[in-house]
DNA sequence: TTACATGCAAAATGTTTGCAAAATC
DNA sequence: GATTTTGCAAACATTTTGCATGTAA
């Protein structure tokens, strides 16, 4: 994880940055983009893109990775686990998580140096069950 | 969960489940691709992709969404999770599993119908730890 | 003033799709 | 023979990259 210090704050990074702090889900990089336009109309996605990545190293937003192709950004890098509706695509987070030695046993288990785990259940939200 | 019956039982479909079903790890739509080119040279990609996602629907294979942007494919349709390495990209299946009420917990808490949840581990596999 | 960051556009990646021909049932 | 499936190629969506220019430190 690099720290943050050694990138330069540039207006962009921070609009950015706030953009994932301000979002009240899980953003897309082309939600974030669309955020960050309202204030930065001439900014690229490019710069979104890079921007998240260089966040998500220094650990300042999560980089989320759900069914679907596309990336969720969370500005919530506690620990924490996610839910997916199957049916409006909505990512929210579930105040719910595995015993801290879990990842101790899967390494005994596996051989592997165990470094971290996701977890992300999938249902129907509650808006889509009673909207039938 | 379509039944696999009402879909016609071509080569191509044979092959394609037969790839999933020999492969040792957990294989990318290209690499099925190029285990079936092995047997019909003029497949394509697009047969693979199609086949797989009917084979994934009617409950033959499993889809997995690991970390990365490709899916993955799973011969082993059974409860069970799975383990990245960071390092050399592998994917293995990991012997551990959740309580069988841990969805019951989370639908409680959430709100959402779960059906289903994803559970994946990374980590240093034991060939990449040893390389160093 | 110089190394890092940006905007832009093009490329890369993984997946899906339209269509005419071929194969299955 | 009707319908599904195929191969092919083009389209698609998301993300990454090269490069000349701009900017923070």
């Amino acid at each position: 994880m690099k720290e943050l210090a050694e990138h330069r704050i540039t207006r962009q990074r921070q609009v950015i940055l706030n953009a994932v702090r301000e979002s009240t889900g899980h953003p897309t990089a082309s939600e974030i983009y669309e955020m960050a336009r309202k204030s930065l109309p001439r900014i690229s996605l490019g710069t979104v893109y890079r921007n998240l990545q260089v966040l998500s190293d220094s650990g300042m937003v999560r980089t989320l990775k759900v069914e679907g192709s596309k990336k969720h950004f969370d500005r919530n890098i506690s620990r924490h686990n996610h839910i997916l509706c199957t049916c409006c695509g909505r990512v929210e987070d579930v105040g719910y998580d595995l015993n801290a030695d879990v990842e101790k046993t899967v390494g005994g288990i596996s051989g592997y140096k165990v470094t971290g785990h996701c977890l992300t259940f999938t249902g129907v939200c509650p808006r889509c069950k009673n909207r039938k």
